[in-house]
DNA sequence: AACTGTCCCATGCTATCCCATGAAAGCCCA
DNA sequence: TGGGCTTTCATGGGATAGCATGGGACAGTT
């Protein structure tokens, strides 16, 4: 499974179209669909969501849990699979941005991919710096540190007895 | 079995036809009918349901499970096999909605073909929008989050004795 | 002979492919 | 250590093929 860190900003055309950045795309070279990625609007931000085939066939596995109520499933595959939109990468490495998702994050000219481990998102660049500045606030508001987090989840983890991702 | 994903809007001309999405006819097309579709009426919503020979072939094996009780037994084979109704795609890759199941899905001019993985639905594309806007208030007051959800089933598939994703 | 449903052909739009350009970054050699 | 060279990337435009859509012809049916 790919894996995406870091944030670029890059232009997108009057068709639409704009570059993968050539780390995630070096990074999706290695997955089993290395020509293909997949969005998706975001359900909690005004933004896109971008993930490899690999995830996507995870997540796919996990909507088959009996532990899921029906309003969930129901809502993942309203939300996910019936928004989910297979983007593939032309010879240069670019995408186009589907018309109605572009639409959706409010991305006209620039679009700013952020990596987020094994998804990316996908933000007009002033949204996203606005939501940085919110979310700086909070842990500055909430007192929150990196070490105290890492701290935090490998206590639960032990507690747990062992066998956590 | 043919994996169905995104939104696609398309026109009913006034002989009642309409394309099925070429990615729809793509993912058909490695299935073992591929120039037939299974529509019927969905249980929960007026919309319609669709799926490919294959799905259903899983569907009436499942049946044949003791697991399940009489009731659900009958309610499926009434609603879903008794309302099935195959369709054939023309050269256009095109079908012909059924009138009765046009009408109770309310669809006139315009059919929005939304993929959930291993089925399909067709809604009239206003009743799609009022219905997703439900489902969207639903994400918000329940707080609700793909990467929490994901974190859930596969929590869930380990306790079950799995080893975890 | 009229009607309904299927097949085939025509058309315009949109998306996909291919080639070209310019800038930036890394590399090599002096 | 510095300058020039090469390669990689991001970006742009034009050509081409695929797709959605509409109309007409043909056949089967009643």
């Amino acid at each position: 499974m790919a894996i995406f860190l870091s944030t670029y900003v890059n232009k997108v055309d009057r068709k639409g179209r704009c570059s993968i950045p050539a780390q995630f795309r070096q990074s999706l070279a290695k997955t089993s669909a290395p020509g293909t990625v997949y969005l998706w609007p975001s359900l909690n931000h005004q933004a896109l969501e971008g993930a490899d085939q690999d995830y996507l066939d995870v997540l796919s596995e996990s909507l088959e849990s009996p532990d899921l109520d029906s309003d969930e499933r129901d809502m993942i595959e309203t939300f996910i699979f019936g928004k989910l939109i297979p983007v593939s990468l032309d010879t240069e490495g670019r995408i186009v941005l589907p018309k109605e998702l572009a639409e959706f994050a409010g991305i006209d000219e620039e679009a700013a991919f952020i990596g987020r481990r094994k998804t990316f998102q996908i933000w007009e660049p002033g949204a996203l710096k606005a939501h940085e500045q919110t979310l700086r606030d909070q842990v500055v508001r909430k007192d929150i540190s990196l070490s105290q987090i890492v701290a935090k989840a490998s206590r639960a983890a032990a507690n747990r007895g062992g066998e956590g991702a």
